[in-house]
DNA sequence: TCATATACCTAGTGAAACTATGTATCAAGA
DNA sequence: TCTTGATACATAGTTTCACTAGGTATATGA
């Protein structure tokens, strides 16, 4: 897939990922790409960066924990994120049938 | 909509919709905007420039004509431009199953 | 005559995602 | 033992993309 293809629909994909499953940075990336088949393979450089940001706007909620000798920063989605990724979602739905509409469209 | 939405997709909607009617850069705006009940409102600032660089890479053609007293430039699409617009379409495709898959997703 | 719609254009801006780079731990293998 | 790769975090700087803001010009209706 073009790597531009998910700008304007990132903050959408990882509340709907830490929505679906509470975890760490480094397993949303993963879960992104596996459950995409491999088209979803986000930088961190591009998904750490967000999640802060969602974080500070009160969107998702962290804490700091330990496995196997590593830390990690597990992220739950807000009672506001929750509102907030349903107005995304609603937003996606929008732009997705429109591009569909002209995709579709014979003279 | 978020204004942000449709980026990385606006090659993908210029193109689908000169392949669907052929016309010049104003009405290529009128007929997205019409056709999405009012949620692709591009501005002018930003399709000219496209149409440009979609031409420029050999995706779109165009001519210059006259219609009450105003001058227009009409584009359609060329040979080259239908396969680029048939990968996009497969890129689209591909992204919007992946966001689906995720959007639905359950724990 | 004056606003609005039609029709084109581009320079500069701002935001979004990415690249590149850094730190640190652990497991596996050479 | 030492190195490589995977796990796990972070951010500074760059690039890319669409947009804002401004411009030109003609036709139409109030």
């Amino acid at each position: 897939m073009r790597g531009e293809a998910l700008k304007g629909h990132l903050d959408l994909l990882l509340l709907a990922a830490v929505r679906a499953r509470p975890a760490h940075g480094y397993a949303i990336i993963e879960n992104l790409r596996l459950r995409s088949g491999g088209s979803l393979d986000l930088p961190e450089g591009t998904v750490y960066p967000v999640l802060h940001r969602l974080e500070r706007a009160g969107f998702l909620r962290s804490r700091w924990s330990e496995a196997s000798g590593r830390r990690r920063r597990t992220y739950e989605v807000t009672e506001e994120g929750l509102s907030e990724l349903r107005a995304r979602e609603r937003d996606w739905r929008e732009f997705s049938r429109a591009v569909e509409g002209v995709l579709v469209e014979a003279t």
